[in-house]
DNA sequence: CAGTGGTCTAGACCACCAG
DNA sequence: TGGTGGTCTAGACCACTGA
């Protein structure tokens, strides 16, 4: 029982943290199902003195796998892994990455990708003065071949050198963002639904009135300035959001 | 400027941790504005200090802002108020829940409230052999008295005594389940997009073909258990889902 | 009652960043 | 170089759970 615990490997030269370290071997072993769903762990106490380290360290690594679902903890009871299969939230990732990750085979087809000013709702949004330079990106995204979604980005000029379109079909924007220095921190999402128009039926090979998924997104670096808006539109028949939540 | 810090009111007789007395004050003092996007706080040890705490629980007040998005704290530099208005993240809320906050007056038309056998997708859902006994629901959720939704839930049978009519039309399910002692721990969602069927447009008011919003839960408990899985259809012309990212 | 997790303390050393 | 947050320790007391 207690050999896969006393038998994690700790490097006290590494530095990844401890706390860490211990984490991931833990979410290892619980991934591989070493560690059974409803499986009770040894207390912290006697954990930490097993590893060589202040409950506080060993608190702290297990905290972290309560905090993201795979383990419970109840006082006066002592700690189980989790049953739930609850998949990792949707996070900060394009549509671009999560294709691929799931054998998609996307493609990208750019539509525009233009300098401008922002005016209305975009300055509106994107927190800018009216006039501000601004870049329009307008790109169509495939799987498989097939038309999925059409894609609209309003970015602040100045913050990211120049995209370029090649750039643009081998990535996603939020890859090709990061890669320029950006630190995508946090997100506003809408997601909702309505009937397509002529024009956007005929771009994405739906009929009009097909119902459509929408997302619009404001994305904040760290520092908390805008670094984009984006209005998403997508085929509802070939496309849906997952997402998975924790209670607080 | 530190006089807003220094004035936070501590009761250690109270049971609210200290820690969570600290992030509450912050808080509210970000909300209000007293704390301005972007204002540098003092280090830790000063704050601690002042307050006549230890560092890590000073750590710990300043850590729990930073996760929710509140707080940036960059080593070498200092811990800021961020600037973006994220608010919190969709939560495992009921519709009900989200509109009373928001001033909605809801009210619900009960369907259906029948004992049944879980057979097909409804079994596999809620990971029951065919042939358990459920409970099916069918609510018409309205806001400011014009429909709103229509609430499909299965549940298995005993894990909640029997929910009245009454009971229903009242309040939101999960206030509900959480009255009869279970404890909602995580759930899987998915949201898509359709038209409405003849039927469907008749009841939400719409019309055949308009756009629905369609959102699928599982919701579990804290052992892991299968607490809920319910199809819900919203009108895409009234309706829709805000929810708020953190990269991790 | 004994055992568990929840909180808190008062130090320590280190890694990173700015001037 | 000085100041910041990041990590870690070795204790302590409390609140809750179950037998």
């Amino acid at each position: 029982m207690s050999s896969s615990v006393s038998s994690i490997p700790i490097d006290r030269t590494s530095p990844v943290p401890l706390y860490f370290q211990i984490a991931q071997h833990l979410e290892r072993a619980i991934e591989s199902g070493e560690l059974a769903p409803g499986a009770q762990l040894e207390n912290e106490v006697h954990l930490a003195a097993q590893l060589g380290l202040s409950r506080p360290t060993m608190r702290r690594a297990m905290q972290y796998l309560v905090d993201r679902g795979l383990l419970v903890r109840k006082r006066g009871i002592g700690t189980q892994v989790a049953q739930s299969k609850v998949k990792r939230p949707l996070e900060l990732s394009s549509l671009w990455d999560d294709l691929v990750s799931s054998g998609q085979q996307p493609t990208t087809e750019v539509i525009a990708n233009e300098s401008s000013s922002a005016v209305g709702e975009v300055a509106h949004k994107l927190t800018l003065p009216e006039g501000t330079p601004i870049v329009v990106l307008e790109r169509l995204r495939y799987a498989r071949g097939e038309p999925l979604a059409r894609l609209r980005n309003y970015l602040p000029a100045g913050l990211v050198p120049a995209l370029t379109t090649g750039a643009l079909q081998q990535q996603g924007l939020y890859k090709l963002l990061r890669a320029s220095g950006v630190t995508l921190h946090a997100a506003a999402q809408t997601i909702g639904a309505r009937a397509a128009t002529q024009a956007e039926a005929r771009l994405l090979g739906e009929t009009k009135g097909a119902a459509l998924l929408t997302m619009e997104r404001i994305t904040y670096d760290d520092r908390g300035q805008v670094v984009e808006y984006g209005t998403h539109i997508y085929r509802a028949s070939r496309y849906f959001f997952e997402l998975s939540l924790l209670a607080h």
